[in-house]
DNA sequence: ATAGTTTCTGCAACCTTTTGCAATTACCAT
DNA sequence: ATGGTAATTGCAAAAGGTTGCAGAAACTAT
């Protein structure tokens, strides 16, 4: 269970600098009690640091990416959304026809998850996925 | 086993107008043997047909995907990879790390969808899945 | 063949995300 | 505290993809 306090430590002692932008791109993600944009990471962080740019929003998203701090998922509807990588690893079910988004239990996929390391020796992240479809009611 | 003849005529049966963009953008699709970007398509209607509009190829691409034509799959580099529909349901691993592409066969996800369509009654669309993580090599 | 209707296209503008580059800033050593 | 240096940022431009709109073209009926 990270505090943002600790992924900022994480960062130092990994070398990376701890600027203001990033401690604040940080807390915006964390205080975000589900997935947030890009777009609501940088309106959050403008309000208190107007000069900010969001070409930095999208860099600091590839290093928490990349250090698997934050997952990265697509769930339709024209921008991505981000997640702290700690807070639950669930899925999403996403009606192409609708729109709704069924939360899904991470048990549904450890099965896929092992076969692939056994048949393939791949190591595949299946922290957040979307997977699309068409739900009940639109599938009538 | 369709042709590009019968989906022309799909197309048409159901009331879609036959341009010639159309037709040779599913040309270009059906005559690809692995997966197409949209860059592609067009820069290769364009070889025979310079007036064609790259929006043209994404509109194109849309109502193919809706009709569930095409399958459109984000294998990472940037951009997105169409695929005739019929041509195989299978799965590619992608790792993140080195870029490498495993194939991988339908059978590996039925399980999956039926438990989605069990639990959820949802019907998942996983007909060209790209599962993101790490090969062997490079998770020495 | 012609005209009417509606779909479809090209174009331009836009949106989200990425990138090169020069200027700034965090961190380290003094 | 000060200066050196490498990482990081802002900015502007670009890349990939989408959208509104007015004109063009496919289909239908005559
Ligand atoms: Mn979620
Ligand atoms: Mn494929
Ligand atoms: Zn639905
Ligand atoms: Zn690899």
């Amino acid at each position: 269970m990270n505090q943002p306090e600790d992924i900022v430590n994480k960062l130092s002692e990994l070398g990376y600098r701890l600027t203001p932008q990033r401690i604040m791109i940080l807390s915006a993600i964390e205080n975000s009690n589900d997935h947030i944009s890009a777009e609501e990471i940088y309106a959050q962080v403008m309000a208190k640091y107007p000069h900010v740019n969001i070409s930095t929003v999208y860099r600091t998203l590839e290093l928490l990416k990349r250090l698997d701090l934050v997952t990265e998922t697509d769930l339709g509807g024209g921008r991505v959304r981000y997640h702290p990588a700690e807070k639950g690893h669930h899925h999403h079910l996403v009606c192409q026809e609708c729109g709704i988004i069924i939360d899904l239990d991470e048990s549904l996929l450890t099965s896929l998850k092992d076969a692939l390391l056994r048949e393939h020796k791949f190591i595949a992240d299946l922290r957040h996925l979307a997977i699309f479809g068409r739900c009940v009611n639109c599938s009538k």
